[in-house]
DNA sequence: CAGTGAGCGAGCTTCCGCTTGACTT
């Protein structure tokens, strides 16, 4: 028998708690939402005021059904969800389903997990906010509406099984949006001067920079020929005090930007791995917008950093959130010892551990007090200065622990220390460098760079982050990859010894590495959405309708009415995309074949993307796959054309013919009936036949060994090695063996018991036979189910 | 359109936000 019952969200969060309120008090996590809306097409009754139909979550009926009997033996039931829409929302479900009594119901919230925020949190109980969760039912219902609505049209319009909805459909947009300006860029290039001097009698290199850049190559040299009789002195010096500014404590979007800048982690492993570190009591909540810290935290962090660094270090503060889609539930992300310098029980957590507990003691440290000097160097006959530029850190105040990174930190050299100069000096010029720069478009985006423009435009949640790039990758719209880039040559020349030397150097451009490229699917259904559905997949959709559920929030506009004013021009787009839409293909006409004059399509295919020489109507049109890096928007004719010269025959190996391909797999070799993945690094129109024989008999090789063991007692019964491991073959059936067993090792009676216990062989002809097949047994009982609950 | 082991054809797919498990089917 219990008092007093507290539901929180989180288990971890309900382990704490309860140490801190005593024997009186029993404290239960919901493990989130317990009830969303139902499966199917009767979630929303949409002629009766979109009165939503929720059900509770299968996972939760366990949990469900532990909360309503305590709640029963509860005198006071403490509703402690996190003060949010969606906290609001669970308070509220957590209400109807436990069948709780207004006078028995207090709803708490608080934003730290200390002591005080604690007890202050009960002193000051209030009753649910219905408008704020009438806002949470108005977000919810419309992102159904959105999604169900809109995915079936995808379905019917271009492939089964595709997926659009607020936030996955805008992502997919900014991507394919920016790979368009990345191909249509049109690289500019100009000419920049580099020098480096060094005083009288001294080997320190001073390195300067002409602030001017030229357009052409011409005046480049021109100025260094007039360097080149020139003489250089210091002309002026600026000096002048500088500060630096820590960056704020994590939230979820920017703990997942510096774990890939820092540590190169995926915004999904950097999620797990700060669940474990939250589990194990070592961070505060993970999932957070809020850059705030509690008092507790912020006299712990003093307490550390005078204890470590010394009293000038400590400078004591709060952040403000810039985001205007905040909700602030939680914390910042922040260590919840200070004195802990290192948690996490393998490498990785460590690592990430350390990161954190660097970012939330540096926002508590005193600002970096710099001087910065820039020296103006003259060049006699040219009429111009040079500028070097200087910095010298007075005090390091938080860089001593910690300094944020950069997207685009290449251009980024830090200014170097430069030695104690005076105007009218003269200097000794070592050498003088034109070079022809060209100008980058904007970067392809990373996970975390994407996580971190949809938070800008309010798109998408802290907890929906790392899922939303996973979807949208899972649905084949967006793949993360990698680019060998190309090479391209550029203008320099050196001036040094008196002399001028012109030279065409080359460099790498266009390497990418663990960026998201679109698919052909993906702009193909970012284009088709743009067309029909203009609105929703607006940047500034998520925004306005944000407003809206402020709006009621604040009790001024009911959520239906909203709803309704949504769903209404809406659907009609949805009946009448339906409606006249045609079903598109991505088709895109790249050229015509010269031999045959016949047209050259690329379009998206059952299996993917493809080329065709000759149009629909054509009996001997012909089809090729595109490779792995092309897509249908980009490619030439050229490279089309190419696709067409596979089966490439390369030579006759034991009279038989050895041909180059590439299949669903990849590039294969193939002789007889032999098929051979050719290796990465081997082009399909290169290879040649000794190559091709090393990897036949490689392939007969491991085809001979692939069989384990066979026994006397059935023929038809091997063990065989296949790509995932030992597996039995029996009468054109398969089946797993158990990780731990030896295969080799398997009798013929343990081998037909594993059969046995996976049900048995199937005959694969006829159709109705002994037992159905899995899938369709389930498909089976789905439908039951379905029937059931529509009565 | 086409290749490795399964599947081979009827009925399914799908949204966004909260939160963690997991009976091995």
């Amino acid at each position: 028998m219990t008092k007093n019952l507290v539901i929180v969200e989180s288990p971890a969060k309900a382990k704490t708690i309860e140490k801190f309120l005593g024997k009186d008090y029993t404290v239960r996590s919901s493990f989130g939402h317990i009830r969303d809306l139902d499966k199917g097409d009767n979630a929303i009754d949409i002629k009766n005021g979109f009165k939503p139909n929720y059900v509770v979550s299968p996972d939760k009926t366990k949990v469900v059904a532990e909360l309503k009997k305590l709640a029963k033996e509860s005198e006071t039931v403490w509703l402690a969800s996190d003060e949010d829409r969606e906290g609001e929302a669970i308070s509220w479900h957590l209400f109807e389903v436990l069948g709780l009594k207004e006078d028995k119901t207090k709803r708490i919230v608080f934003h730290e997990i200390t002591k005080p925020a604690i007890e202050n949190a009960i002193k000051n109980p209030r009753k649910i906010d219905k408008a704020l969760v009438d806002a949470q039912q108005a977000r919810r219902i419309l992102d159904r509406l959105v999604g169900f609505e809109l995915s079936p049209i995808l379905w019917k319009k271009v492939k089964p099984s595709l997926s659009a909805g607020r936030v996955q459909s805008v992502a997919v947009r900014l991507i394919v949006e920016r790979e368009r300006e990345v191909n249509n860029f049109n690289s500019q290039s100009d000419f920049r001067i580099f020098a480096e001097f060094t005083k009288e009698g001294q080997s320190k290199v001073i390195k300067a920079e002409l602030p001017q850049r030229f357009q052409t190559e011409k005046e480049a040299l021109d100025f260094l020929n007039l360097a080149l009789d020139s003489q250089f002195g210091v002309k002026n010096i600026e000096v002048k005090p500088a500060q630096r500014k820590a960056a704020a404590p994590f939230t979820t979007s920017t703990l997942q930007q510096e774990a890939s800048r820092k540590l190169g982690y995926p915004v999904a492993k950097t999620m797990l791995l700060a669940q474990k570190l939250y589990e194990a009591g070592h961070i505060t909540y993970m999932r957070t917008d809020s850059v705030n810290l509690s008092e507790t935290a912020i006299r712990g962090a003093a307490a550390e950093i005078i204890r470590a660094y010394g009293k000038e270090y400590s400078f004591p503060r709060n952040y403000t959130t810039k985001s205007s889609s905040a909700q602030e539930a939680h914390e910042a992300i922040r260590p919840t010892y200070f004195e802990n310098h290192s948690a996490g029980s393998d490498a990785q957590e460590m690592k990430l551990y350390e990161l954190i507990w660097k970012r939330s003691i540096a926002s508590q440290m005193a600002h970096a007090e710099l001087e910065r000097t820039i020296v103006d160097i003259e060049v006699s006959k040219a009429g111009r200065t040079l500028k070097a530029e200087g910095e010298i850190i007075k005090f390091d105040g938080f860089l001593k622990v910690y300094l944020e990174s950069s997207d685009d930190d290449e251009d980024e050299e830090n200014a170097g220390i430069l030695p104690p100069l005076s105007v009218g000096e003269k200097l000794n010029l070592v050498h003088m460098i034109s070079e022809q720069k060209f100008s980058r478009p904007a970067p392809r985006y990373t996970e975390a760079s994407l996580v971190k423009k949809l938070e800008e435009l309010g798109i998408g949640r802290p907890s929906t982050y790392a899922p939303t790039i996973s979807t949208i990758q899972k649905r084949g719209y967006v793949l993360k990859d990698n680019r060998e880039g190309t090479t391209r040559s550029f203008q320099t020349a050196t001036l040094k010894g008196g002399k001028i030397t012109v030279k065409t150097a080359t460099e790498k451009t266009g390497v990418e590495k663990s960026k998201l490229f679109p698919t052909d699917i993906g702009t193909l259904v970012t284009d088709f959405l743009s067309e029909h559905f203009h609105q929703i997949m607006d940047y500034g959709f998520t925004a306005a309708v944000e407003k809206e559920f402020d709006e009621i929030a604040q009790g001024m506009i009911g959520w239906n009415k909203m709803i309704e004013g949504f769903y209404k021009p809406f659907h009609k787009d949805v009946d009448n995309t339906l409606a006249t839409a045609e079903r598109v293909s991505g088709e895109r006409e790249i050229g015509r074949d010269p031999e045959t004059g016949k047209l050259v399509i690329g379009r998206i295919g059952r299996y993917g993307p493809l080329v065709q020489i000759g149009d629909s109507e054509d009996e001997d049109k012909k089809f090729a796959s595109l490779r792995s890096g092309q897509t249908i928007e980009t490619i030439t004719l050229e490279q089309a054309l190419e696709l067409f010269k596979l089966p490439r025959f390369i030579g006759e190996y034991k009279g038989e013919k050895v041909t180059a391909a590439i299949g669903r797999f990849g590039p294969y070799i193939k002789f007889g009936s032999i098929f051979a993945s050719i290796p990465k690094d081997r082009d399909v129109f290169e290879v040649n036949l000794e190559e091709a024989i090393v990897l036949i008999e490689a392939k007969i090789k491991a085809e001979q060994e692939k069989l384990i063991k066979s026994f006397s007692e059935d023929k038809d019964l091997e063990i065989l090695k296949g790509r995932w491991g030992p597996y039995i073959a029996y009468k054109k059936n398969n089946f797993k063996i158990p990780k731990d067993t030896d295969a080799a090792k398997l009798t013929f009676a343990q081998v037909m018991e594993l059969i046995e216990k996976q049900g048995g062989i199937k005959d694969k002809k006829s159709k109705s036979d002994s037992g159905e097949p899995k899938a369709k047994a389930k498909a089976k009982a789905k439908a039951k189910a379905k029937a059931k609950t529509k009565k």
